[in-house]
DNA sequence: AACAACAATGGGAACGTTCCCAATCTTTTT
DNA sequence: AAAAAGATTGGGAACGTTCCCATTGTTGTT
């Protein structure tokens, strides 16, 4: 057990062992095994008896690398950040690194912030959900030597991977599913895909592929929710005299959108609705909410394994998936009919 | 914009501005003001043509402190967790500090390991949700004079502040809720309270008030789903002659719990349903599920200001609430009558 | 026995910054 | 004018660790 007071140094785990600070360093490094048994006893004991604990900033300064790996979400309580920060930190403490996450709230201002922030900590990568357009910063860190990994959004002018969601196939499966289910009139709700890649090819990949597919497609960006209200009345009083649904581009879409119905008194099913990414409560709201559910494991350990390739400098180690493909999960808010014995 | 490869360091910045190191140091820290407009400028200029960045490690060493503030969650996934986690951070951020999360995933093991990490990098505080009971390791980072505070979970033989919601009027005004709407029998369910003090100390109040005012009061721990559909059935048929309300202990329990009332047909409001702490979908489920709110952003701003009063040595600055009180959100889930237009 | 290779250990310098105290210049006070 | 106070600047040492190369002892080969 620890007694002292203060933080222990290695120069007094040293005297306490009576051996050279150079031995104490190779017994917490990876050259332990140059060291007799009976000396790494020695250094074991001093260092429990001073509760000693390694000082990683004067590790990172001198030679260890700092060992964090640093990570930019740009709204912590979307419940995909989350995921994905779950799933990053493991993939991460796999790897003997730490993460270091900051939270943007989707201002440019902060992010800008939180990147001299994180190179100032010597991160030795970076996983970036951008909520701007920080190319020069990013640039600059790129050609510092950090290997820096885009997630989900990308940022045109720099020349870096996006891993996410195909967001194309999950429009494709999104479209063929609700035409399948006989809906033949699409309303696709966003929010603003101003600086959000991910929104901007969902968006542009609906408009491209409702044509094709020969149903009615219109599209809806959510600024005002009150100031809404209005197009999805009209919109589900069409679908009453042809089948109409709603895609919601996101979580914080679908749950907007499944409350408007709800206030509105607007039938689900008869207007169906179906969200990208699942949330947890989806399948609770009667009759359930048909959703694309995203693989944040699979985008997590992506995002890690690519991070790491560079850092090993093994370019080709493995062979990476950045668009991840979503999963369709049926339920009853994409059907006509449904029994309403479930209240 | 910054045109090198390599980090820049001070001493390079000094060489180029034609001044001294220390100069440079004063211009990045506190003293920037003692310099001259004229040194200012060419330092400004300097720096910013080596797109220099301070090198926190080695300002860490030296004299500057961290500027690190650690913080465990037992589950990140626990939308209560992320609401904190994101109060924290902006209140450390407000101070200059910056925020490492760990998350433990309710694991002891990770949580020895995360601690350990914490320490190594120096942080200069500590926001403690426990998974398990690690005093032994806490004491040791409180002698060494690391001000540390814990949230939500009580750690028995560590003397630490407690900073979470006050469990006992939580129970009370459940109760009083429940009692108020007719309820006379109260299922109280819970997750495992083995460690979790928070769970042991609703789970306790609910024992004793439950007898106090003459309500029936039953305990649930959840353990396997599969194996309390029979208890809750039973529950909810004996509520049907004598009114009954189930009592969620916590979001992750009311999510549960939710789920069954849906699977076995159970009626929300003829059996009641009120959970502990609010969750974004708990007015989407029909009727409405009546919560009790927990006040995440004054949880998260008492933490740091405990942590920054003994940071700055200002131990009576201001005095902290330390219990803070839910906020009761009712809905229909309460209340035996309700309208059943809303499918 | 002599030499080479290997194992084990250690001292000094470096890492990038801050801090302490010294030095010099300028302004104010006596 | 001389002394004191204030403003400005700077060099060296320190922070805790790693790395490099040197030293010593042991073992194996010729």
């Amino acid at each position: 057990m620890p007694v002292t007071l203060s933080r222990a140094t290695l120069i007094e785990v040293a005297k306490l062992a009576g051996t050279s600070k150079t031995s104490v360093s190779r017994f917490f490094g990876p050259e332990r095994e140059r060291l007799t048994p009976k000396l790494q006893t020695r250094i074991a004991e001093a260092a429990d008896t001073l509760g000693y604990q390694p000082n990683l900033m004067a590790r990172g300064l001198k030679g260890g690398g700092s060992r964090l790996l640093g990570m930019l979400v740009a709204d912590i309580r979307n419940p995909f950040s989350v995921a994905v920060v779950h799933g990053v930190e493991q993939a991460a403490r796999a790897h003997g690194y730490s993460l270091i996450v900051c939270n943007t709230d989707n201002d440019p201002e902060q992010e800008q912030q939180h990147l001299r922030l994180l190179t100032a900590y010597q991160v030795e990568g970076l996983i970036i959900n951008a909520a701007g357009q920080p190319e020069a910063q990013l640039q600059a860190i790129m050609r510092s030597g950090v290997p820096l990994v885009l997630l989900d959004r990308d940022i045109r002018q720099l020349d870096a991977n996006v891993i996410g969601l195909d967001n194309a196939l999950a429009i494709d499966m999104a479209l063929e599913h609700l035409v399948q289910q006989g809906y033949r009139s699409i309303l696709y709700v966003s929010e603003s895909p101003a600086y959000a890649s991910a929104r901007q090819e969902r968006l542009q990949r609906f408009t491209q592929q409702a044509a094709t597919l020969g149903v009615k497609g219109q599209t809806l960006i959510l600024s005002n929710l009150a100031a809404h209200a209005p197009t999805l009345k009209a919109f589900a009083k069409h679908s009453v005299s042809g089948p109409g649904a709603v895609l919601c581009a996101n979580g914080n879409v679908t749950l907007a959108m499944t409350r408007r119905f709800q206030k509105l008194g607007i039938a689900i099913g008869p207007t169906g609705l179906m969200g990208i990414d699942e949330l947890e409560w989806c399948e609770l709201i009667t009759p359930g909410i048909t959703t694309l559910a995203q693989p944040t494991d699979d985008i997590s350990h992506a995002a890690v394994s690519y991070l790491l390739n560079q850092l090993n400098g093994s370019a080709q180690a493995s062979p990476l998936s950045y668009r991840h493909a979503p999963r369709l999960q049926v339920r009853g808010s994409t059907t006509f009919k449904h029994d309403p014995k479930h209240v």
